[in-house]
DNA sequence: GTCTATATAGCGATAGAC
DNA sequence: GTCTATCGCTATATAGAC
């Protein structure tokens, strides 16, 4: 027995996180006073100051703790038998978080903070890759299989799914009222075009 | 003869706006202070404040005046003889300004600002809005023509091609040493395969 | 129209009791 | 570990001379 409680000291951390992640969200990260992520977690500065060293510290770790989840789904997908369809699953499950208007708010929050903090770029540009990766294992499976076009490198194809992951953060963000599961439709109807075989050997 | 001319009332605002555009790339908005835009643009406050009544009046005029110019570049592009390589041209010529790293911080910026400021979001809108509209017209002109798969709809698929270009600012931003050439060819591949018959009436 | 000087307010982070 | 109280600093915008 420990005198602190680690599973403890986790769970407020969480808890810190979530409240500031909706504060960050809705008004930025210059914005958000460290009194609001107060208020919305129900503790006092001091506090918040025990568990995180500065109000950066709180907003990357939104960004590392996402890092976990989107790596723990590309796992399963890479183990999948369908590698094809196991591309389209990821990417339709990618792009409805976009259902929340929170986290759209959050990933434009943090492409403006990566284009002029270095550190924070790191953060992101190692989140991206690590998306990157997982997805090129999937399209090299799926080129394997005789799924997809062999004139389109793997590495580059993942950059434009995930660039196309982004397309629809963006429309998303400028168009409110945006029907997301008929963009859905055709997000996937621009990736068989792109990437399928111009003959597809099989039907699907 | 007026007591003031306003030509160089003009001139003097548009260079403190593009002085301002450098420091809000660089810095984003909240981080760049009034005092970093007046040794920018080489005035003192009291003269910033004569030409503008708010930091954020600054920011705004950057896009308003941006709007004029994407709207001219749409216009020409309406009454050319092709519209599908009008279309192409457009694109090109759009994903072209991201070889300027300081237009890509800039459109990040105003993405994440938009999402918090209700006013500012009211004027991104309007510039997509036409520039989803100018391209809707090309590719009704190009469907007409028989250049374009008559199973897409023009309005949705140039919310697309308004995304495909956000996707090329996203990787821009996560990818500092992109081959924009090489990347400006997978778009321009993408965009025949989402848009063109499936069995082109003819070559091209 | 341009300047210098400054009012006013709010912020991130710390100190130190309990 | 949590709190209250507050320090030290920086920022936008204004006042008013020239």
């Amino acid at each position: 027995m420990r005198t602190v409680d680690p599973a403890k000291h986790a769970a407020k951390r969480r808890a810190i996180v979530d409240a500031a992640a909706g504060c960050f969200a809705e008004k930025g990260f210059e914005r958000t006073t460290t009194a609001d992520i107060c208020r919305a977690a129900g503790i006092s500065s001091g506090s918040l100051f025990h568990y995180f060293p500065s109000k950066r510290a709180v907003f990357t770790a939104i960004f590392t703790d996402d890092a976990v989840e989107t790596a723990e789904r590309l796992e399963a997908a890479a183990k999948a038998a369908d590698p094809w369809a196991a591309l389209l699953d990821v990417v339709a499950e990618l792009a409805g978080q976009l259902a929340h208007p929170a986290v759209v708010r959050l990933v434009l929050e943090a492409a403006a903070q990566a284009a002029r903090d270095d550190e924070f770029a790191e953060l992101i540009h190692r989140n991206d890759s690590a998306l990157r990766d997982g997805l090129a294992v999937l399209v090299e499976r799926a080129e394997d299989a005789g799924l997809i076009d062999p004139g389109i490198a793997p590495r580059a194809a993942a950059g434009w799914v995930a660039g196309l992951l982004d397309a629809m953060i963006s429309r998303a963000s400028l168009d409110p009222g945006l029907d997301l599961a008929a963009e859905q439709a055709i997000l996937r109807t621009i990736l068989i075009r792109f990437l399928r075989p111009v003959s597809p050997p099989a039907g699907g």
